[in-house]
DNA sequence: ATGAAAGCGCTAACAT
DNA sequence: ATGTTAGCGCTTTCAT
C-alpha cells in the first residue's frame, strides 16, 4: 500500500513514553502499518475496512493481545456502556434475581452493569449513588419508591433514562415496572379473611431510622387497612426486629404471637424468609400447621415450596421483572439515539397468590 | 484575583460546542474564577487549597450540581479504581456472600466493584473477562481453580494482581485465597466413617461439557478416594442432573438413593441445598432422619440451621474470605505504589464440620 | 476505503 | 497556593 514519502515521521510513529505496558491502538496500528482510525474500524465496525487490511489488523491485534480501553473509548464517543443498579442487598435471592435477569437481557448488547447496593440505608444510598453517577452510566436502575430529596434531584440532574423497580411508587421519577407492596399486604389479608379467619396476625420488621424496609412496611399497611375494612382488630400485627428479616426472625416473633392469650388463627410474615422460620418454630414447638396456625408468606423463594408444609405465598417474578427492566432500557436506550425519550412508562407485573398448604380454611 | 490581560480569551473562556448538558470541571472553574486544576484539587486533597478558595469552589461545585467524570479522570491518572469481580453466579447466598464482603472492605477506599458472572461456563469466563478487563481493572478476584489456557494467558498479559478464590488451585496464577474442595470431600467422608457408618453414598450433579461445578466435583473427588482409602465402596456415590443444584436436585436423587437395595445409611450431598431438599423430602417419604438416613451437607448455608433436624454441614466463612480478599487487595494494590507486588500470597481459610443433629451415629 | 486533525474531561508534572 | 502545558487512548468529523 502506498504510504507518504515524508521526511518527518508519520503521526503512528511518535514515541511515548507511557507508564503501562499494555498495547494501545497505536501499538496495533504501527504493528499493521494502518492508522489508528482503520484499527478502531476494525473492531467497531468491521465491514468498512477492505478484508486485506481487516485480516492484518486483526492478526496484530491478536499477536498483541490488545484490549481497547473503554473508558477512553466512553470518553470520546460518550457511550460508556454502563448500566448502573442499585440494590438494597445481593443476599436476597429475588434481588439476586433481578441482577441476573437484568445482566441476562443486557449481554447482548453489549452493555455492562455497575451494581450498588444500599444495605436498606438511605444515606448510603445517596453515596452510592454519587459514585454510579460519576461513572456516566446510560441509564440507571433502581429499587423504587422511597428517596432521599436530594438523591431524586441528582437522578433527576443526571438526564438518563431512571427505571425504578420492585415497588411502584406512587410518583416515579420517570419509568417504573414493578408492584404495589401495598397491594400484597392487602391481597394476604383479603385471602386470609375470605379463609374464614377471625384472629389474624402479622410479622414484619419494625421501621427504624434510616436503616428500614419500605417495601416491608407498605405490605404491612396494606395489611392493616385491609384488615380494619373488614372489621379485624390490627393488634396481632407484630414488629419484631429489624430489617433485612431472615429466618431467626420468623422464629422469634412466632413464638411471641403464639405466646398470646388472643393466638392467632393465622399469620402472614412479609417475607417468606420469616414465614419458613415461622413453619420450622412451629415444628419444633409441636404447633400443626396449617391446623393449629395457618401461615402464608410473600415472595416465592425457592425454599418455600420445599418445606412441610409447602408454603402458601404471594408470587412476583423477579426474574422476569429484571429481563422486562432490561427490555425496556434496551428501547429506551436505542430510541433514545432517535426522538425524544417519550411518556414515562409504568408497568404493573402484577402478583398472584401461591396456594399450598399451610394455609387451611379457619 | 489577577488574571491574564491577555487579548485572546484564556483557557477557561474557551467555548465547546458540547453535547451533552452535564457541567464539566470547565464549567466549575469558571463559575469559581480559579483554574480546573484548583477544582480538581478540592476535590481530590481539598487541605491543598486556600479554604477561601475552597468554599469558592465547593459552592460552584455545589451550585452546578458537578459530578466529575470517572473516565476521565481514570484516562489521565491511570487509576480506574474498578476492581473486577467474576463469579460462577449472584444466585447462590455464598457467592453473593463473597461479592458482599468485597463490597464492604472496598467501600471505604472508594475501589467499585464490578461484577460479571460465568452462569458456571467457561466460554463465557473467557468472553466475560475479555469485557472487564476492557474496563482497565486494578486487580481482578475470580473463582479459582479451572479456567481455559487463553483466559489465564489474558489474565497474564493484563499485569495486575489476580487474586483466586474458593477453590485453592492447585497451580494459582497468582495469589490464592480459599479452601481445599478436595479437602472437603475427604473430610466429609472421614467424618461418616468415623461415625461408624459402612454404607454411605453422596449427591453431586454430574459433570457435563463446558457447563460443569468444578468445584462439586472436587469435593466428590475427595469423598470417594477417602472412601476407597477406608475400604468402603463408592458405588453409592450418584451424579444426578446437571449443576448448579438445588433442593430439587436434593429430592430427586435422595429417592434414587432410598430406593436401592443396599440403601445407604448416610449421604454426603454436594451442597447444603440438595442437602435441605434430601431431608425434606426424607419427611415426605416417613424416612426418618437420622434414624432412617444421615445426611450431610456443605456449605453451612442458612437454611441448613433452621430444618429439622438441623444439618449437619461442612462450614466456610464465605463473607470473611470475601472481607479478607479485600483487605489482600488494598494491601496488594497499596504497596503495588511502592515496590515491587512482592510473592505471590496463598491463604487457606480452612473448613470445619458444624455438627447438628442430621447424622448420628451408625 | 483510509487518514489527519481535533478533542472528550480530566490530572501529572512542572512552573510561578 | 495556584496556574499552565501536555497529554491519557480513544472516536468524531471531515478530508482525500
Amino acid at each position: 500500500m502506498p504510504r507518504s514519502a515524508q521526511i518527518n515521521p508519520p503521526a503512528e510513529t511518535k514515541p511515548a513514553r507511557r507508564t503501562s505496558q499494555r498495547p494501545t491502538i497505536r501499538d496495533v496500528s504501527r504493528l499493521a502499518g494502518v492508522s489508528r482510525m482503520t484499527v478502531s474500524r476494525v473492531l467497531s465496525d468491521p465491514d468498512m475496512v477492505l478484508p486485506a487490511t481487516r485480516e492484518r489488523v486483526l492478526k496484530a491485534v491478536a499477536d498483541l493481545g490488545y484490549v481497547p480501553d473503554r473508558a477512553a473509548g466512553s470518553l470520546s464517543s460518550r457511550r460508556t456502556g454502563f448500566i448502573a443498579l442499585m440494590l438494597p442487598t445481593l443476599t436476597n435471592a429475588n434481588f439476586a434475581a433481578v441482577a441476573h435477569g437484568l445482566t441476562e437481557a443486557l449481554r447482548e448488547a453489549e452493555y455492562h452493569l455497575l451494581i450498588a447496593y444500599t444495605d436498606y440505608d438511605m444515606a448510603e444510598e445517596e453515596r452510592q449513588l454519587r459514585n454510579l453517577l460519576a461513572r456516566r452510566p446510560e441509564a440507571i436502575v433502581l429499587t423504587g419508591a422511597v428517596h432521599r430529596r436530594t438523591a431524586t434531584r441528582m437522578l433527576l440532574a443526571a438526564d438518563i433514562p431512571v427505571i425504578e423497580i420492585a415497588d411502584l411508587p406512587s410518583q416515579p421519577i420517570e419509568h417504573a415496572i414493578g408492584f404495589s407492596n401495598y397491594q400484597v399486604g392487602r391481597t394476604a389479608a383479603r385471602y386470609l379473611i375470605d379463609r374464614g379467619f377471625e384472629r389474624i396476625g402479622a410479622i414484619a420488621a419494625s421501621p427504624d431510622g434510616d436503616v428500614a424496609d419500605h417495601r416491608g412496611e407498605e405490605r404491612m399497611r396494606g395489611f392493616e387497612d385491609e384488615l380494619r375494612l373488614s372489621r379485624r382488630a390490627t393488634d396481632l400485627v407484630l414488629r419484631h426486629g429489624s430489617a433485612p428479616v431472615s429466618f431467626h426472625h420468623g422464629a422469634a416473633a412466632i413464638r411471641e404471637l403464639l405466646a398470646r392469650d388472643d393466638r392467632p388463627q393465622a399469620v402472614f410474615a412479609v417475607s417468606d424468609l420469616s414465614a419458613v422460620g415461622a413453619v420450622m418454630e412451629c415444628q419444633r414447638l409441636g404447633v400443626r400447621v396449617p391446623e393449629d396456625v395457618s401461615i402464608m408468606g410473600f415472595g416465592d423463594f425457592e425454599i418455600g415450596g420445599e418445606i412441610n408444609p409447602p408454603l402458601t405465598t404471594i408470587h412476583v417474578d423477579f426474574r422476569a421483572l429484571g429481563q422486562r427492566t432490561g427490555g425496556m432500557l434496551l428501547d429506551l436506550l436505542s430510541r433514545n439515539a432517535e426522538a425524544g425519550s417519550g411518556e414515562p412508562r409504568i408497568v404493573d407485573v402484577g402478583l398472584r397468590v401461591v396456594e399450598r398448604a399451610s394455609v387451611k380454611d379457619g
